[in-house]
DNA sequence: GGACAGTACATGCACGTGCATTCAATGCAA
DNA sequence: TTGCATTGAATGCACGTGCATGTACTGTCC
């Protein structure tokens, strides 16, 4: 037959669908609002807020290839986004001048003022689909 | 400043960020895995487990609406989903009787075996990609 | 009966993504 | 120094997706 998961892996699809529909609901909410109030996508929003947190840090630019693996993206994906957010006035791009291969980000002041306006949706928004029907281990399943 | 989460927001964070980082990873290695070794897409198999599991309940078809929601896809998306199952011969369109409005998809012989061929490397990369790190409620964060 | 709103699905279109490739710059070895 | 493999990033291309729209059918109200 075949045809039956074990228990560990019915444990397991069942996590998965939890996980899909929470992240179906959560970046298509945010997708959309990020979108039509501020102009962002999800992983627009995302760079930009690491790139704050980098500012944070003290440093105020950024390699690309220190911010590829933080966001979820194809290298490429990353370099068309960069590029976006660039015409959009709200990063620069400079040369790096210690490896010139690199391309160092830095934040522009309406780049910083645009996180700083969307985060309170950002957050509203995750609070939405993440904290209702907290409980990963049941098919709460709502959509 | 206003530049700080609440330590409820930062949680929220923590949680999509790990959210984030699951999805990426177990979505990435199921649409290369089952893409290479089955010719599947990741959404192209949940469609066919719904269709499994559907005919394990009785029935022998399925509407179209009723998969919809299930799959986390849009109308438009779904619809062209189906068009390549079908003409991977995986399953086919039939009009339903009651409401000719609406189509019925029924699982061939080809497209229930490809699903039971492809489910235990499903199973696998689930278990690869969920299975370590569990725990949902911390920011164990990786990555 | 006919007109009209609503539903189910398909399709045109724009866009974001990943893969493969390309180009520039670096590091290393001869 | 020259030559070559490697790395960082940009680009051509194919493809899957969502939105808006179109088409076919249903149900209701007149």
């Amino acid at each position: 037959m075949a045809e039956l998961d074990s228990p560990a892996e019915a444990g397991l699809v069942a996590q998965w669908r939890e996980l899909l529909a929470r992240h179906a609901s959560a970046s298509c909410m945010l997708d959309r609002e990020l979108g039509e109030r501020y102009g962002l996508g999800m992983s627009e929003f995302e760079v930009l807020e690491r790139l704050v947190e980098a500012c944070q840090g003290g440093g105020d630019a950024v390699r690309v290839n220190e911010l590829a693996p933080t966001v979820h993206l194809s290298q490429s994906a990353l370099s068309r986004l960069i590029a976006r957010l660039e015409k959009a006035g709200l990063v620069v791009r400079a040369m790096c001048e210690s490896d010139r291969r690199g391309v160092q980000l830095t934040l522009t002041e309406a780049g910083r003022d645009r996180y700083v306006q969307a985060r309170p949706l950002h957050r509203e928004v995750l609070a939405l689909t993440l904290g209702d029907g907290i409980d990963p281990a049941r098919g709460a399943s709502s959509d």
